[in-house]
RNA sequence: GCGCCUGUAGCUCAGGGGAUAGAGCAGUAGACUUCUAAUCUACUGGCCGGGGGUUCGAAUCCUCCCAGGCGCGCCA
């Protein structure tokens, strides 16, 4: 769309005295399809003119009668807008082309330029199971690594795993006293979520245990081997069980690096703190002051000289930077955390990094019960794996349900199970708090990806039928389509690559996840009022090249979302 | 107490200066001898949290208030 923005704002720009991007700007959609295709709002002409914007709109409307472009027939006048008019047979030529011929890269730019985008992403804590709550940073992180990469960056993703702080005191101290080596080995996490959560029960009553925790994470620090033995048990069991769910999710990182991989890098962040002078001790810790960012001290250095969250995230930040001399940094990581990125970001600009700013907090909203907040330590918590499981196997039962003869049953199981969880994360703008609710999660119908897969195979069903996987291209059948369905269609494909690039500026999924819902939409409404496979020879070859780009199109952006497009269902 | 986020139809949410505020779910009534009914069509449903302001124009921007959520030095 784009395009033929930029066609408009050529021509009208001399005419209105404007700036061809501001033209552009101003561009805006019709709300109705007989009001044209693009309009120019006249208002802003008006105190220049000193005219009402309704007579400014006419006197364009009359420069430019007659007058036609390459994609547009004719401009014409109604109260203060301007509205171009598609010529559709050129529109639909140009679009259907653009999508023929680039087939899997329709969406696609380099606006990247291979630049380097480091994304942390999905970081779920060690000896904790793979909980609901972690699906968002997981899957809108994945998400946007696909997007950003289909915009020309290269991405990078960075499983940044809590695997250090005091917390894994506490896994040691609990594991010593009530841990059992069978039920380890029989299934760890369980075990070790089981002591998590013991041991914060028993610490409300024993306020020893805590002390305890903080001398076994010091010791673990220093590196002594009881401890450590111990750590890397914990770590491996439980990165063993997440694998299988990222096998599951189809995720795979270039990078495992948890917390405990900057632990050698500490010392320098603190000595360059120091050396700057930015730090001062207070009550024992070493602190950042940031009043002067109206922001709380940011402290990097515990009394009893232990590191904390932030201390690793500047090491980290700095390590990437050396490493992967990235353009941009992202941290999809929750938006409770959003006061912790600022101090990060503000610290590091004290340490006089140029590239402070391009480390960037993507954050969402939380995942909640109806009543109240999830809680790892209290046990009040969703397994991620029961919550894909049960979606998969509803999808099998709807299957065996509307379609018993569908050939690999499970994999399209699959494929809905899993897209249905995936969407309904990502076709909601992530900053908002999002409740819990099996009802939702496992609804197939209305707004969903089975809603935009099913209109996928459907077209599948009828390219298959026609006996033709992909269409021949035909410059004059692309240009007889002009129903109002068709042309509906037509320009809702055309808005896709704006679409895409929309979602990796504003690091909003949703933003194409809505878009395919709506060209899901636009379709069945053609399908249920345009046969394809009709007698007409020229229609239907006309039609099988639009239902063609269509599937391109969904195909494509599910794969974005990281979502799979069956060709039956 | 201070800071950040959110508030739109009964419910879940789009729209984030521009024409008459849109979807899904739920409800009602219809459409399968016709390319897959996981679909489509129609109807019902709104002081866009409230007050003030900026603007030719505000659901959208500013400001105050209200409600909910999340944070605010020894967790991550």
């Amino acid at each position: 769309m784009d395009r033929y923005k930029k066609e408009i704002g050529r021509v009208l720009a001399p005419l209105v005295e404007l700036e061809e991007g501001q033209v552009i700007e101003l561009l805006e959609e019709p709300p109705e399809p007989e009001m044209g295709d693009l309009a120019f709002p006249c208002f802003v002409l008006a105190s220049r003119r000193k005219q009402p914007p309704a007579q400014i709109a006419a006197a364009l409307g009359e420069a430019l009668a007659g007058r036609r472009g390459a994609i547009w027939e004719k401009a014409s006048a109604r109260g203060p807008y301007l509205n171009f008019y598609f010529d559709y047979p050129a529109f639909g030529r140009d679009v259907l082309g653009a999508i023929s011929k680039l087939g899997p890269d329709y969406g696609k730019t380099d606006r990247g330029g291979g630049e380097v985008v480091v994304i942390d992403y999905s970081s779920p804590n060690i000896c904790k199971p793979f909980g609901i709550g972690h699906i968002r940073s997981t899957v809108i992180g994945h998400a946007l690594s696909l997007i950003l990469e289909a915009q020309g960056y290269r991405c990078i993703g960075i499983n940044h795993l809590g695997d250090w702080g005091t917390q894994f005191g506490k896994m040691i101290v609990a594991y010593q006293r009530w841990g059992d080596d069978r039920e380890l080995k029989e299934d760890p996490v369980n075990h070790l979520y089981h002591l998590y959560v013991r041991f914060h029960r028993e610490a409300e009553a024993d306020g020893a245990l805590e002390e305890e925790a903080r001398l076994w994470f010091k010791r673990l620090e220093n590196g002594e081997e009881e401890a450590v033995a111990l750590w890397e048990l914990f770590r491996r069991l439980s990165l063993e069980n997440y694998e299988q769910i990222y096998a599951l999710l189809g995720i795979s990182f270039h990078h495992h690096h948890g917390e405990s991989h900057y632990n050698d890098m500490l010392d320098e962040i603190i000595r360059l703190v120091q050396e700057k002078g930015i730090a001062v001790e207070s009550e024992g810790a070493l602190i950042v002051d940031l009043d002067k960012d109206n922001l709380p001290p940011a402290m990097l250095r515990k009394k009893d000289g232990a590191t904390l969250y932030l201390t690793r995230d500047l090491a980290a930040a700095q390590y990437r930077k050396r490493t992967f001399n990235f353009a941009k940094a992202l941290y999809v990581v929750g938006a409770e955390q959003t006061l912790h990125f600022q101090q990060m970001v503000r610290v590091l600009e004290l340490l006089g990094f140029p590239w402070a700013r391009d480390c960037i907090h993507v954050p969402f909203g939380l995942i909640r019960f109806k009543d109240g907040r999830m809680s790892t330590r209290e046990g009040k918590m969703i397994l991620l794996e029961d919550v894909l499981k049960r979606s998969i196997n509803l999808a099998r039962e709807i299957i065996e349900e509307k379609n018993p003869t569908l050939a690999h049953k499970e994999s399209v199981a699959e494929a809905v199970g899993l897209g249905a969880v995936r969407f309904g994360d990502l076709s909601n703008d992530r900053i908002k708090d999002v409740e819990f609710d099996w009802e939702k999660v496992l609804d197939f119908s209305g707004e969903t990806a089975a809603y935009i897969q099913y209109a996928h195979a459907r077209i599948c069903s009828i390219l298959r039928r026609a006996g033709c996987a992909e269409p021949s291209w035909s410059e004059e059948a692309a240009a007889s389509l002009g129903q109002e369905e068709e042309k509906a269609l037509l320009k809702t494909l055309a808005f896709f690559p704006g679409k895409i690039s929309a979602s990796a500026e504003s690091y909003r999924p949703s933003i194409l996840a809505r878009h395919l819902i709506e060209v899901a939409r636009d379709f069945n409404r053609f399908y249920h009022e345009c046969p394809v496979l009709v007698e007409d020879e020229k229609l239907r070859r006309a039609r099988l090249l639009l239902v063609a780009a269509v599937r391109r199109v969904l195909k494509n952006g599910l794969a974005l979302l990281g979502i799979a497009a069956p060709e039956e269902m």
